[in-house]
Order: C-alpha cells, then sequence, then structure tokens
DNA sequence: GCAACCGATTGCAAAATGCAATCAGATTGG
DNA sequence: CCAATCTGATTGCATTTTGCAATCGGTTGC
C-alpha cells in the first residue's frame, strides 16, 4: 500500500485509508459487532481474516488515526481497541454502502436485515448510534435514558431472521 | 481478487466490488470527470493507473454489471463506457466519502472544493446530478431546462480556486 | 504444574501490482 | 499513397501484497 503517487483529492485519499479488502470489514466488526479485542476480530468475522493480516491492518489504521490501543485491566495480556472519532464518523457511509449493497448485490437476508433497519432508521438512528459508540469508546457521557440500544436492536432484529429462517427449514416445528 | 469466502453481508460484498485500489477511481473520475474513454481515464486522472490495470477493472466492473461497452460511432476505433444504473446510485456515497475525508484527511484545496460543494448541496443536488448522469449514459429524457449542470459547476469552482491560486502565487499579478 | 489462551511474528507459496515495451487495426496529414 | 499517430488493449518481468499454517513468549484459570 504505497502512500507516494497520492493526490489531494478526497475521495482518493479515503481509498488509500480502507480501500483495501480487510480494513473496512474490521471496522463494521468493531462499529457493528461490538469486538474490541485481537482474538474477537480473529474469530469473529465471517470472511475469515488471517491473524498477520490483521495485525498488519490494526496497527496501520492506529498510525492512521482511526483506532487507539490500551491495555485491558481486567486481563494484562489482553489489548482492547478502540474507535477514534475519525473511524466513528464512518457510520453515515456504512450505512449508506450496506443500503447501496442491499439494492444491488446478492445479500443474504440475516445478513443485510440489519443494513434495512440502519437504513429506515435514517440520520437520527445513525447519530444515536454515534452517541453510543462515543460512549463506549470515548467515555462519553450518554445523555438520556433514550430505550433500548441501537446495536441490541441491530442485534435482536438479526436473531430474530435466524430464528425465523431455522424455523422455517426445520421439519419438526 | 478471489470471490470466494464471500459473505452475503453487504458492506463484505460492496467491498468486494470496489473495495481495491482503482475501481473507485475510475468511477470518480468517468462520474465527476466525465470521462468515457480508454485513453481519458489512462491520462486523465492525477493518480496515474497502468494501462494493464485500467483494462482489467474496466472488465470487471463491466461484469459486474457496473459500466457497459460500446462503439463510438465517430470513431470505429474508440470505445465508449457508460454507466449504469447501479454505478450512478453509488452518487451519494462518494458525496458522503468526499465530505468525510474532507474533514479528516489531509486534501488539496483545488481538489476538495468539489466535495465541498456537493455536501451542502446536498440531496436535491445529488439528485440533479443523478438525472443528468442518466440522461448522459442512459439516453433518459432531461425533464427540465434547471440551469447549469451541476457537472459545469462543480468545475467553474475548481477553475476559480485554481485561478485564485494561480494569481496569489503569481508574482506578477 | 499445565493446558488453554493472549496478541502477535515468521516462513513460504501464490496472487496482485507497477512498469515499460509492444501489438494490430484505424485514422490523419501531407 | 504512405508514414506518423492514435485507438484499446496485451505481454513479460520484477516487486509487492496476500493467504495460510506453524509458532512464539508471556498470562491466565484451574
Amino acid at each position: 500500500m504505497s502512500l507516494d503517487r497520492r493526490s489531494g483529492c478526497p475521495i482518493n485519499l479515503s481509498l488509500e485509508v480502507f480501500g483495501d479488502r480487510w480494513s473496512l470489514i474490521i471496522l463494521r466488526d468493531m462499529i457493528f459487532g461490538g469486538r474490541r479485542h485481537f482474538r474477537e476480530l480473529l474469530n469473529g468475522s465471517i470472511e475469515g481474516i488471517a491473524s498477520n493480516i490483521l495485525a498488519d491492518r490494526l496497527k496501520r489504521l492506529m498510525e492512521l488515526g482511526m483506532l487507539t490501543k490500551a491495555d485491558d485491566p481486567s486481563h494484562k495480556q489482553k489489548a482492547i481497541y478502540s474507535l477514534t472519532e475519525m473511524a466513528i464518523t464512518l457510520v453515515p457511509i456504512l450505512a449508506h454502502l450496506g443500503a447501496w449493497g442491499r439494492v444491488w448485490l446478492p445479500t443474504s437476508e440475516e445478513l443485510s436485515i440489519r443494513a434495512e433497519l440502519l437504513e429506515k432508521g435514517g440520520p437520527p438512528m445513525w447519530e444515536k448510534f454515534m452517541d453510543e459508540l462515543r460512549h463506549e469508546h470515548l467515555g462519553m457521557p450518554l445523555d438520556t435514558a433514550s430505550g433500548p440500544s441501537v446495536r441490541a436492536t441491530l442485534q435482536a432484529a438479526y436473531q430474530a431472521v435466524v430464528a425465523g429462517k431455522a424455523l422455517g427449514a426445520s421439519p419438526v416445528a
């Protein structure tokens, strides 16, 4: 990933940050999957990233200011990765990207239900989600008691679809 | 660019379409730069794509349904590439991407003025731009006489910044 | 102790990329 | 009519990136 031949074009510079196969997948798993540890990211995503690539991308995303790393106080060996504000503001882009992919690509129902919900929720839901991420990752106060978290809502919808599929597919009930 | 190990996740599938260094650059040059020919894309972009990579990506984007190719009637040798509706609907994503890059990355003023204008124009401007692209690339009728084209507006703003910079930088006037 | 787990690192084969040279056909200028 | 130029690519080759499995030293739970 050479950083020469850069141009000052915003789209080009954005592509230099996450215009590769894995960086955005990692950010997706941190943002929507709530994963904070190396192993969670390594084993958690369906796509199966290799450990050396994961280590390289985490390092790179830190150098770019998208992530920070800290010791997990509960476990001297664990490192906990946090999103920066720079990464959190990707939420609207990920929402648009998910909506686009849902329309034009052969997405699976259970994995696109979250994108659908996020699209229907629109900017207000994205803002709420970003505030929750700021709370989790940056320690910002969470203003009001505003019902269940966005991630919990998305996760519940996912579980419902999976359960429904299992029900429908099962011959015994 | 292996297409196995895919998951049905919308974000993952989107990344399989343009999660590489060049595909979105090509689309950017076609959408915002109005380039339709191989040579225009080869020499036109600041980033300097290699001809074999360009040929490969054009082929790939065609297979994915983002582009179509046709003979240029004015020149039996020229091929003219057109955006499909699938590609045109990327405009909001590119607008968001440009806005994000403008905030967080060291963009140059002359190359980010377009992103700024597109951000300020918001969804109405994006819709107008997409209609113009549908007219250019898909032959759809252009409803009303609605002033100068979005691309012309963006281009004029770019020229103004460049001229201003030249003026400011020039010692003789 | 000791097996399981932690975040990586290493070695190696395979694939993708960058780069320059080149291709055949079409067009243009003189 | 012919040479120079331009068209959209393709080829060969060196470099870089990736995928994959094995492994590392240290930590934890039991």
